[in-house]
DNA sequence: ATTGCTGCAAACTGTTTGCACTTGA
DNA sequence: TCAAGTGCAAACAGTTTGCAGCAAT
């Protein structure tokens, strides 16, 4: 079951677009920005809009199957829920990102539910810094 | 000695509106957004500008006086070095911010930099998520 | 007297929106 | 059929920039 039968199931029209966006993002293999998912879709369908990509992102946030990224570029990057979590170091210096698996921020979960009383929404969370070749 | 002295120092001009700026991100007693800057800028000096706001910014945060946080409002926020440091945790069903002491990411920093020779940027840290309050 | 800094206006980037037309169910 | 979805153009918010004049050193 791919997002295209989830929006169908859920009484969404099932349309070319739509169908053009969910495979752009499953087809990156890494988190893509609305710019480049348009630029994919727009390959295939010259008259596809980017403000029908920024609405079917959007619907597909609010179901829940897509996450989203700040990679501190300025954009928000995408990502389809279905592949998983994992998070980000990001490189300042050289720009390197360097994917973080899930289970690294169980303890600060664990903490800020602990002590806190917080739930955080540890999906794709990006942490700048230096990495280990930029430290010379 | 404050940035003033600082950039006097480093042979930067100590203009009128440099100085109005570095006042209103001291006195403010949160992370304030250049909008809210040049708002209190203003107030005194009517002819400042809002780029000059925006350069004064980019100066200090070259400079390392300033720290920038985006606590996903979808504006740069900005906090002066000297206050210390501290993260967030911002309630995306309220909106409210709860202050988190440096302290509370130490243990991720170590794991990152042991296992990832990675040297995080931790200052002003956001995490999302739902504030206890919100859990019902 | 320089040259760094400012004010202004205009550009820029990523994203959102109003509206008339089209199309999937 | 007909509401949901699209394309277009225009608006939007936050930020940046080119340039001519101003002012701190």
């Amino acid at each position: 079951m791919g997002c295209d039968q989830t929006l169908k199931g859920l009484g969404y029209r099932l349309t070319p677009q739509r169908i053009m966006v969910v495979e752009a993002l499953h087809g990156a293999d890494e988190h893509v920005s609305a710019e480049e998912i348009y630029t994919q879709v727009k390959a295939r369908y010259p008259y596809a809009n980017i403000s029908t990509v920024y609405r079917t992102l959007e619907l597909l946030k609010e179901l829940g199957l897509v996450t989203e990224t700040d990679l501190g570029d300025g954009r928000v990057r995408y990502h389809p829920a279905e592949k998983g979590h994992h998070h980000h170091l990001v490189c300042h210096k050289c720009g390197k990102i360097i994917d973080l698996p899930e289970s690294a921020l169980f303890h600060l979960e664990e903490t800020l539910s602990r002590d806190y009383r917080f739930q955080p929404d540890l999906k794709h969370l990006a942490i700048f810094g230096v990495c280990a070749d930029c430290q010379k």
